[in-house]
RNA sequence: GCGGGUAUGGUGAAAUCGGUAGACACAAGGGACUUAAAAUCCCUCGGAGAAAUCCAUGCCGGUUCAAGUCCGGCUACCCGCACCA
């Protein structure tokens, strides 16, 4: 006993040894129906690919982790679980590959993520693990999908839809991204399909208003009410000479005499009506044509130049002016907005101004307050006042839409409307990997969801994954599957074959954690009361407008039918940055030699840097970009944990810059967070005896951590609170911890770099775990020095420093100042007209020569 | 075009209220230990200058005793949306 001797930081050891403890005693079990507090902290569940684990996936996962810990040490009962959305694409093409079935891919890929995740030491709850192609879960993703049936919000509408050529299969208009797919990049056309849809829309305004119950970033709040996209108009019926109407929506209703012509959509169904009544109706057939050809992507490139077809035929009347009006049909009018029908105010919006223009159609200012509307559009709303316009002449934009609307109500013609960007949801995928939707088609009863007492309903197993070329799922040859009967009328019938979108399971997953293993709803009013909401969620930006949008529509569904306990399913709401990798092709990034080859050829930077623009593109600008395979530089959190270890990795991601921000990932860093923790291994490797108590040397910097590091973790602000830990170990050179300051330490610690914390409390031989302490409380009366540091400035300059005591008065201060020597200096000659103190941190004297 | 964000050393970044700009790290340079290397420890480290001092937080103005921080006007880059009537 008492000898003394070198033990290595063995991480590797150090960390399975404690992964295997926490495990073995249930240690974050979270318990539901305890009397503590609840904490419910989430992140994304991953999609278990075959790549494994990115370095991009530890920065939300440590964050929370940390969170979560901190949680539990305040008192929290926590729970912190995980899972995996497995369903969905690359599984599926991994499995047409290989040959394999996409189940036995998923059984393996989860069981490396497992792996990997337990390596880095997360505090999860590992009981309560979910799995979206688990029949006993995706049975319930089944459920819901049938209450939405009932519940008229999941209905089959033939409709335009994407289409992705490369993955051939429809997209919900939140994957299409500039016209290309958000998975593969490949182009996507228009089709038109018969499609199951969900009323997404039903609950744009409740969307919209609940945002101001929660505690969402900003930019989270925003980028979803732009989606959302809520505006306040108008819909007026036009008359047209063939009797029908013509029914449009507009934002400036206060325009209406300024109409001059109008336009609908090439695939706007009035035109079927009207057909034998078009004159040009081959010019229109052939713009129909050529427009339905387009792609999202070239719709959007040729917006620079406005197209369109005169019905030679059919003309519109101006309600308010009576004025016979033509009528065009142009792809700058969209079918799926509004009515698919515009009224035109060339004078008052820029793309009917371009359109006129283009035309020659005649241009009627009706709002004043601009250039001549000949020459430039005036699209002011805030300044015009009205003219040309009846009755409505000398008002503003504001009282003019007020009048015309009520006009329109009294005269039958059309009403004040509320109208959103957000369309629908569709919900069918012409795949094998993913959740059948339970539903036949009878002919005599038409869609009928199957018996709730039959789910799940499995997916079979079929011979061949691939999708059809005429675009159907791999389960429309399984003839023995699809023939079934009606659960209502006991005729033939078959099976819905296209199956869910990978965001299904993903839309109430958090829910399941509550209560994963029952069976016989998908959770216990019990478990959901007392888990519900979930208190902090933190996931990528890019679910804002996807997953987290989907999520919140079907939990307000779900709050709806009364099986959820609150109307929003995350109270809180962050988002992290993403790790960004070093561009091997740029020039700051060259190895030494290869650079300073390339300049003795190319003779300058300037033209070694042209010469990389030209070898490897514009992106060879850029120092840091996404890590990708292709550029090489992808970081596997496999080969940093083998290095350096979990802690390591753990605190370098937290350390790297502010989590919200993207941070390159710098391989020479990582060193410093390897040091940081040598460091505290070489402090307490050894048992230090003596009092708990803090040491007088140490206590004040040591109370100064223990609030920084808890605020700091509060706000995410996970950087500066290592800063903060390296600051005072750093102290603790000067003046050796004693035994209660390394517990001080190790007790702030453990919530980053958990396994060396407990190899150290088990070490110094304290009790229990260092991560089921209480988090200490600071002593506010200790966290000022005796002493201060001021600044003393001449003139707002500064010129000097001095010690004094802390909170000393202003002439003791005064005194001070003026003994030192630089000051002294600068005040020969000079008469003081006023002095500035701030308290503790800074003395400005204003001086004047003295006449 | 609309909406949101960012700009600070060679690099990643700090800086509650306006109050000592660059904490904490990385890299670099120097030194100690070592036969040597690694590791570790110590010192220097925004620029100019011998020093006094001056200049420095994207640019131009303003407010203030004092501005990275507040106000007005720009510029560049990033992200989201994009013919939404």
């Amino acid at each position: 006993m008492g000898e003394k001797f070198k033990m290595k930081y063995d991480f590797t050891r150090i960390e399975k040894k404690w992964q295997k403890r926490w495990e073995d005693e249930k240690l974050f079990a979270a318990k539901t129906g305890s009397s503590k507090p609840k904490f419910y902290a989430l992140v994304e569940f991953p999609y278990p690919s075959a790549e494994g684990l990115h370095v991009g996936h530890p920065r939300p996962y440590t964050a929370m982790d940390i969170i979560a810990r901190k949680k539990r040490m305040d008192g929290y009962n926590v729970l912190f679980p995980i899972g995996f959305d497995a369903f969905g694409l690359p599984t599926e093409n991994y499995a047409i590959k290989h040959k394999v079935h996409p189940a036995e891919v998923t059984k393996h890929n989860i069981h490396h993520f497992t792996e990997q995740l337990k390596m880095l030491g997360y505090s999860f709850d590992w009981d309560r693990v979910v799995n979206t192609t688990d029949p006993s879960y995706y049975k319930w993703t089944q459920w819901i999908f049938i209450q939405l049936f009932k519940h008229g919000l999941a209905y089959k509408a033939k409709m335009p839809v994407n289409w992705c050529t490369s993955c051939k299969c429809v997209l919900a208009n939140e994957e299409v991204v500039n016209g290309k797919c958000e998975r593969c990049g490949s182009e996507v056309v228009r089709r038109e399909k018969s499609q199951w849809m969900l009323k997404i829309t039903a609950y744009a305004q409740r969307l919209i208003d609940d945002l101001d119950d929660v505690d969402f970033i900003e930019r989270v709040k925003t980028q979803q009410k732009n989606w959302i996209g809520r505006s306040v108009g108008a819909e007026v019926d036009f008359d047209t000479t063939e009797g029908d109407k013509l029914r449009i929506f507009t934002t400036r209703a206060d325009t209406l005499f300024g109409v001059t012509y109008m336009v609908i959509s090439p695939e706007h169904s009035i035109l079927e009506k009207w057909a034998p009544k078009i004159k040009n109706l081959e010019q229109v057939r052939e713009y129909q044509a050529a427009s339905a050809r387009k792609s999202d992507f070239e719709r959007t490139e040729m917006a620079k130049e406005k197209t369109g077809v005169m019905l030679d035929g059919v003309k519109a009347i101006n309600p308010v002016t009576g004025d016979e009006i033509p009528i065009f049909i142009s792809d700058y009018v969209l079918a799926t907005y509004g009515t698919g029908a515009i009224m035109a105010v060339p004078a008052h919006d820029e793309r009917d101004w371009e359109f006129a223009k283009k035309f020659g159609l005649p241009i009627v200012e009706v709002v004043k307050g601009g250039e001549n509307v000949q020459e430039k559009v005036y699209t002011d709303v805030e300044t015009g006042v009205l003219v040309n316009s009846g009755f409505l002449d000398g008002m503003s934009v504001a009282d003019a839409k007020k009048a015309i609307v009520k006009w329109l109500e009294d005269k039958g013609i059309g009403e004040e409307k509320v109208n959103f960007k957000l369309r629908d949801w569709v919900f069918s995928r012409q795949r094998y990997w993913g959740e059948p939707i339970p539903i036949v088609y009878c002919e005599k009863c038409g869609y009928v969801p199957i018996p709730e007492d039959q789910l799940p309903l499995l997916l079979p197993d079929v011979e061949n994954y691939e999708t059809t070329d005429n675009g159907e799922s791999p389960l429309a040859a399984m003839t023995d599957w699809i023939n079934t009967t009606c659960p209502c009328c006991g005729g033939a019938a078959k099976r819905e074959t296209d199956t869910m979108p990978q965001w299904a399971g993903s839309s109430w997953y958090f829910l399941r954690y509550m209560d994963p293993h029952n069976d016989n709803v998908l959770a216990s009013k019990e478990a959901l009361d007392y888990w519900s909401p979930v208190d902090w969620y933190n996931g990528g930006m890019e679910h804002t407008t996807l997953h987290l949008l989907y999520s919140r529509f079907w939990h307000k569904f779900l709050y709806d039918i009364g099986v959820v306990p609150t109307k929003e399913p995350y109270h809180k709401r962050t988002s992290h940055g993403m790790i960004l990798g070093l561009n091997p092709h740029n020039f700051e990034n060259l190895p030494e030699e290869e650079r300073e080859s390339l300049l003795k050829e190319y003779g300058s930077e300037k033209a070694v840097r042209k010469y990389l623009v030209e070898k490897y593109g514009e992106m060879a600008n850029h120092p840091i970009v996404k890590m990708s395979k292709s550029l090489g530089n992808v970081v596997n959190p496999d080969d940093v944990v083998a290095e350096f270890g979990a802690d390591t990795l753990r605190t370098y991601i937290m350390f790297l810059g502010d989590f919200e921000k993207a941070a390159p990932w710098q391989e020479k860093a990582v060193k410093g967070c390897k040091r940081f923790l040598d460091r505290i291994w070489n402090l307490s490797e050894n048992r230090i005896d003596g009092s708990e108590e803090l040491s007088k040397e140490n206590e004040v910097s040591i109370n100064k951590t223990i609030k920084k590091v808890g605020e700091d973790i509060e706000e995410m602000k996970f950087n500066t609170a290592i800063a903060q830990l390296m600051a005072l170990v750093n102290e603790f050179s000067a003046y050796a911890p004693s035994r209660g300051d390394i517990k001080a330490l190790l007790t702030l610690l453990s919530p980053f770099a958990p396994h060396i914390s407990e190899e150290l409390w088990e070490i110094q031989g304290f009790e229990g775990y260092a991560c089921t302490q209480t988090w200490p409380k600071y002593d506010e009366s200790k966290l000022v020095e005796r002493e201060k540091e001021i600044a003393i400035q001449v003139n707002g300059k500064m010129r000097a420093t001095c010690v004094i005591p802390v909170d000393a008065d202003d002439e003791t201060v005064i005194n001070i100042v003026k003994s030192q020597e630089k000051i002294a200096r600068a005040l020969e000659g000079m008469e003081i007209v006023k002095t500035i103190i701030v308290k503790n941190k800074l003395v400005n004297l204003i001086l004047r020569p003295v006449k």
